[in-house]
DNA sequence: CGCCATGTTGACCCAATTCAACGAGAGTGG
DNA sequence: CCACTCTCGTTGAATTGGGTCAACATGGCG
């Protein structure tokens, strides 16, 4: 899933020689909607989101990126101002890749090139999913499918608990809805003993009915 | 906006020596969600619609495409089946572009590729800010915005009505909502004098106040 | 220990869906 | 040319879902 994986062995280490290696600590902002970026970052550690600020002031979150994960490709390719803000939901570890040497390998590595499309895809395909969900389908089947999401792509800690441990409104901001529904409609999961919380830590107990859920069929 | 432009004469002309030029009557289906194409779809003319089917039955559309854009090429890219359905809205006039041609190309013409990725990049920021409004945004404000976009993409008639005439159920699946909803709402749009109505034709009247509106300032 | 951010709950209100009914135009077959 | 039916547009009323505001609890952290 790794587009760097296409890259020829002598821009990889040129690459490695010029990174910078930046830190972030849990909170920071890696950059923010409307900055213009002279570069990727690439995630070596932690795990960020990618939101957007809606008119209402409400912030959504579109995206969340681990270690592999490029972020900024997008207005690097298409050279306009970030249209997402990042920041980091865990301390970090982060390699900034300057503008050149990203244009240097579109243009002359396609296998390059091709693996950056094929991300592209990937992405544009789950955008469309999304949408459809968000349009079309309750808060309810939405916090679903976010819970089997993050365990999917996140795992358990080692009490079985979701690894990533999100805010309540960060939960929010990922399903679209408001905190105190948020918080309600995890509260009839874990009633309907479907989840356990400890604090703000998420266990899920019955993946099929919260897959059922997911789907609409309860 | 057309990545076919960046293809060599020669890959042109070889293209439109196997191209195959298909006709789709209005509410045909060019091919359908989950299918598996082996080429892809340049439209040249008339207007169609890109949705997909939500598990509790309901359409969304995606994205409306006209003269000069492309179908299909995401699940060539990334060979899957179609995600999403397209259909047309009105007579169309289409080429079908065999895979290997779009293959060829995407391996040898680095200019093509660079202008689908360019393409694929501009979509998917579309894509997260409709995410965004899907998510936070009222009804209102979502027909407020579709409407200034019909009228922005498609344009108007010689009457200065829309020239893209939507019946109010497609009109629905675009925004995101219930038909009887979408028609109160056209209705209040209509009472407060932003446009005005003629069966299923719509004329925009107030543009400044749908922006407003669109914005979340009204 | 106290403070501030975060989590939680209740109550109220508005937005949106749903079901049901009716009207109007567009074929279609008699 | 007229019923006939079918789809589409439209309206009403009832119900549910979701957002908002306000209050209060809790829990890390200086």
């Amino acid at each position: 899933m790794n587009s760097f994986k296409a890259l020829r062995k002598e821009e990889l280490k040129s690459m490695s020689d010029r990174k910078e290696t930046k830190k972030f600590k849990k909170g920071d902002a890696i950059f923010r909607e409307g900055e213009r970026l002279n570069g990727v970052y690439c995630v070596r550690d932690g795990i960020s989101k990618l939101s957007k600020l809606s008119d209402n002031g409400k912030d959504q979150i579109v995206k969340l990126a681990t270690k592999g994960e490029v972020l900024g490709q997008r207005s690097l390719i298409s050279s306009e101002c970030t249209n997402l803000s990042a920041t980091a939901l865990e301390d970090m570890e982060v390699c900034f890749i300057p503008k050149s040497h990203i244009e240097d390998s579109l243009r002359d590595n396609a296998l390059f090139t091709n693996a950056v499309l094929k991300l592209m895809t990937d992405e544009l395909r789950i955008a469309d999913n999304t949408i459809v969900n968000m349009a079309q389908k309750p808060v309810r089947q939405r916090l679903a499918a976010a819970l089997l999401y993050l365990e999917e792509n996140f795992g358990l800690d080692n009490e079985d608990y979701l690894y990533l441990k999100l805010s309540r409104s960060d939960i929010a901001d990922v399903v679209g809805t408001a905190t105190e529904l948020l918080i309600r409609t995890l509260g009839a999961f874990k009633k309907e003993g479907l989840i356990a919380t400890q604090g703000k830590r998420i266990k899920l107990l019955d993946k099929k009915k919260l897959t059922a859920i997911k789907e609409g069929l309860q």
